[in-house]
DNA sequence: TTGTCATATTAATATTTGTTCATATATTTG
DNA sequence: CAAATATATGAACAAATATTAATATGACAA
């Protein structure tokens, strides 16, 4: 992937909250939003979570399915949870 | 580091010119801004690469040190640059 | 001491992003 | 069918960011 590609895929991600989705849906694999909704601790908005979702939908980061009235999401493009630990690790001086 | 701290982080390095930077400084060590702007094959304006670096010593990412005329930059947060080949390695589809 | 080089600073503006709110759609249940 | 539930959509706006251009600063050389 060219830094172009990387850029876009970075912005995406980083907001607070998405980090957070992306670090549930690499645990848990499939879930729906409501239950996203819950594991966040209620601090993220219907609205809101439904935006961050579509938009990281729309890059190709999850993905998702529909099942009767929920709608399923999951992590697409797994590699990008590598990086997560990296930077948890990451200490400040 | 938490999710705040890390959104930060990849927001100010969230730009292809940026990341061009980072993966030099991890691999040339210290370069002055004419080196960078050399390198970085003149695609990138005086100010507009001085602005770039000023963000990213702010936020602790990179360091300088002046010598003279010439300002030196270097990596300063050497963690990021961990993610980088994990990001060069994601593939789409 | 003037000029030149390397870099930073500031201001102006355009563009993007984050957030909220109100409303829409689709599915299920009674 | 009407109501309830789950989620998406779209508009509106504030706030953040990117970009450019013009100018400033500081170091060195002639």
């Amino acid at each position: 992937m060219n830094n172009e590609l990387i850029a876009n895929l970075l912005k995406c991600i980083a907001h607070p909250v998405k980090l957070d989705i992306l670090a549930l849906l690499d645990r848990e694999s499939s879930l729906n939003v409501s239950e996203i909704q819950m594991m966040l601790g209620c601090d993220c908005e219907q609205s809101m979570l439904s935006h961050h979702l579509i938009k990281m939908k729309d890059k190709g980061i999850l993905a998702s399915n529909k099942q009767g009235k929920n709608i399923y999401y999951s992590l697409h493009l797994k590699d990008i949870a590598k990086i997560l630990p990296v930077l948890k690790e990451i200490e400040i001086n």
